[in-house]
DNA sequence: TTGAAAGCGTTACCAG
DNA sequence: CTGGTAACGCTTTCAA
């Protein structure tokens, strides 16, 4: 026979389907010695469960959406990586959703998830954008948001502590001699880059440092109107603190096109700390994210959420990645 | 009301919701002008079908795995984007697997697949130890191959021909003056890397080189492993063609680190031709591979197997993508 | 602790 | 072309 039904295990242990049901779903309500004799014979037929027919009757799958703006972008597929491992040890399937970050896309998933009777979802937003799509869908849904401070406390979120992760980026510099320090914001309109942009602004007038940033001028390709303001600016900053990995690889092949050798020239330190990072050229300092606790977590609050906890708001705190792309400024 | 379902739809419209159901998934087995008056109906309630329900019934849902070893190598995870794109498109949602190599994940994920009623998968697989997997699970008939020649003519794939790219490379390097070109096959053991090496070897012999292969000492760090080898050989190959982009990029940051530069003292080409590569630094010259041509045509297959077509093998042509890691010999 | 019956929201099949 | 009926495989009452 194939694929055994519920009803086969049951006609050859001699009970009926509810008890079979019950052994898988509530052991505790079943006689151990009838519960152990079902697993068996379920065992050797070689039975699993239909998780179709069971959302269809219980209205609730495992199937769990994580919403990213773009996967290609290491931070976000390091996140899938890590949220996916951890959805399947407590045995959820991760339905990948990428939505360019277009508003009408997050809508679009947002609400198959209820089709499909998602228990919760993972949402890693780009921009404010996708939330608008979240407060329609997401109060009455489930959802834990990642790497994004919600104003709505009932949401549950998973951060990381940008202004200590600037600070730690800043005191670095500093302990190597830097004081000419600059900020490259990179594309705007997130929320995390307002936070880091925030933060450097705040730490560096702590620190007695004048907080300079390097905005590219609108239409320039990005890493390369950072690096023209770079030229330009008078001092010329010794080091720059880049507002992610990204914006730093980028920061660094634009300098080196233009002849300009990291970090001999000039220091470098990125955000998120990416374990490609360690594959660049030159090795890249960097303020670590712990990411892969924040898929875990992620996936521990919607568990949660599940048995009617609280929701909850867990900041985690980044350290610092010493590589090769910083270093005593050459003046 | 909260969901409609197909009956609130049927009373609505004054019809039977087998009519209903008719209208949705085979419209032109409904008159015309009842369909418009049921689509109308359904619209205005904000009806939207149960895919669980459905799949229930039809044995049939719109869930595709997408089987990757590793989501954080850019190549799959560009993989998953072009992939995810086209399936949407086609009403198709994602499900991501990611199987770290282990024969058992995939196997696991493949029976998910079963339990789903998914229509097929898609499988970009890294050894010839997934493979198996698929064997086992007498699913071969529903599932679309990437990237990897498959013996069973009855499986889909889409392959990317390794021999041009190969060539490709070869002779942009021989045409810039490069006599003495090694191969770095960087990690073995997929199919891919072997179909290169054979490819460089051949391809080598016909233009009258010698193959020189950088394999790695065992133990070694690859990349290190291949400068090491690089440093040892006489005479000293000035040029490295690198068996995907991921090594190209670690073997460049390697020789880096001991002030060797790329493309001043040795060039160095990838395969893959991945957009990151355009933010490496420097920017790496690659034979690229149509990543998004890839991803659509799987969707596109594995939509032809439902109409029992047969099955196919695609085999797409690569290109030379020319950016700024390679420059004549400096001798 | 177990059994029986009634759905969950669809589609397949047979009549008309 | 449309309507009715019976499933799909499970969970959830409610009774025993």
């Amino acid at each position: 026979m194939n694929n055994p039904s519920i009803d086969d295990v049951a006609d050859a242990a001699g009970v009926h389907r509810s008890t079979v049901s019950r052994a898988f779903s509530r052991p505790e309500a079943v006689r151990t010695e009838t519960r152990e004799h079902v697993l068996r014979i379920a065992a050797d037929l070689g039975y699993s469960m239909s998780p179709v027919a069971r959302a269809l009757r219980s209205k609730s799958s495992r199937l769990v959406p994580l919403i990213v703006p773009d996967i290609t972008n290491p931070f976000f597929s390091e996140l899938a990586r890590t949220t996916a491992a951890a959805a399947e040890t407590r045995g959820y399937h991760v339905i990948l959703c990428i939505t360019n970050g277009d508003a009408d896309q997050t809508a679009g998933y947002l609400s198959a998830m209820q089709a499909m009777y998602s228990p919760f979802g993972v949402v890693a937003p780009s921009t404010k954008i996708d939330l608008d799509a979240l407060a329609r869908y997401g109060v009455e849904n489930r959802v834990v948001v990642l790497d994004r401070v919600e104003d709505d406390p009932t949401i549950p979120t998973v951060t990381v502590d940008s202004g200590e992760g600037i600070a730690l980026a800043l005191e670095h510099l500093m302990s190597l001699g830097h004081r000419a320090i600059a900020y490259a914001p990179g594309i705007v309109g997130t929320h995390t880059a307002q936070d880091r942009w925030d933060a450097f602004r705040r730490t560096a007038l702590v620190h007695g440092l004048s907080p300079t940033v390097l905005q590219p001028a609108p239409g320039n390709e990005v890493s390369a109107g950072i690096v023209d303001q770079w030229l330009q600016h008078d001092p010329r900053p010794t080091a720059i603190i880049a507002s992610n990995d990204l914006i730093a690889f980028a920061l660094i092949s634009e300098l080196g096109s233009r002849g300009v050798a990291v970090p001999r020239d000039v220091s470098i330190i990125g955000f998120d700390g990416l374990d490609f990072g360690a594959r660049f050229n030159p090795r890249l300092t960097s303020v670590r994210q712990p990411i892969a606790e924040m898929g875990r977590i992620a996936i521990e609050l919607g568990d949660k959420l599940l048995f009617g906890e609280q929701s909850a708001h867990i900041v985690l705190r980044p350290t610092l990645l010493l590589r090769s792309s910083t270093q005593e400024p050459s003046r």
